[in-house]
DNA sequence: CTTGACTCCGTACTAAGGTACGTAGTGCAG
DNA sequence: CTGCACTACGTACCTTAGTACGGAGTCAAG
């Protein structure tokens, strides 16, 4: 059996039912049609794997709406492929931009548990100060002038 | 002048002021005094760190309480620093789990690029089929017995 | 053929993270 | 020495991402 009723589809996907019919509403996952002459809807578990798309997503920073973009993304000669490459493409850089930062707070962290007092050499040292280390000083860009415009 | 006001400090950090002042609420930094005999309130540059990290932190799927945990994480031998290590290689281990993450949908948006047709052989392809082509296949642990108990 | 768990659907409520607003005080450029 | 921008503070409001709830229908095990 392929197919899911919305509560295992649920648990298989461990989010909560509500949380499904919330997406389906947000349009992220598309709403089985229910059996005509009734009875429950029945989720295929291509379904179950989007919403772990979703789930997986969200963890490292992304918006409903930003899903919504990634999952929209289609290589197909029929649509306009110029278009997606494109879109792919500056969603990579989101990509590569939050890896960086990740790699900055994981030196951070690494820096911080070598800076514990594990016997021997010891230094106070905080996440600020690892990043310091980690990324050598941010800049401070001056001043910003006191009659400033925009906003 | 190492110091600024609070709407200097906001456009530095790139932030509004309301956002300053409700980080001063939240406890994620410090309101600094204003001057005994009244007038305004000044921001060390230190902050601005701060805020800007803890922007960044967010970028990357942080909540404000765990960014209020990786910036209380501090080394100081007059801690207790083995409660320290242990909290900073949980975030470690949270910080790795993320940047897989970020890695398979690198690999997705890779292969989701290069399916486009750049002229020469075209798949059809979306993010999820890339992202089964970059990990192989993701199982679906089967059926989930119908009298279950937990959640 | 009933009963308890589950589905359907609409509406209401929450929590997190800001954003806006009104009033009063400050400060400095002209 | 005054006007306009900026600060201080409290409260209200907004968006995002769910959660909860109530009533009616469904389904299958006993």
């Amino acid at each position: 059996m392929t197919e899911l009723t919305i509560g295992r589809a649920a648990k298989n996907a461990g989010v909560g039912v509500e949380t499904i019919r919330f997406y389906e509403r947000k349009g992220l996952i598309e709403q089985p049609l229910k059996p005509r002459h009734g009875g429950y809807r029945s989720y295929p578990i291509e379904t179950v794997r989007r919403i772990r798309f979703v789930r997986q997503a969200q963890e490292i920073g992304f918006s409903l709406r930003e899903i919504e973009e990634l999952l929209s993304l289609r290589a197909d000669p029929s649509a306009d492929c110029s278009e997606v490459r494109e879109r792919a493409a500056a969603k990579l850089e989101e990509v590569d931009q939050k890896m960086a930062q990740l790699g900055r707070i994981r030196s951070a962290l690494d820096e911080l548990i070598a800076a514990c007092p594990g016997r021997g050499a010891l230094r106070r040292c905080s996440i600020m100060e690892s990043l310091v280390a980690a990324t050598g000083e941010t800049r401070v860009p001056a001043k910003a002038d006191h009659q400033e415009s925009a906003r």
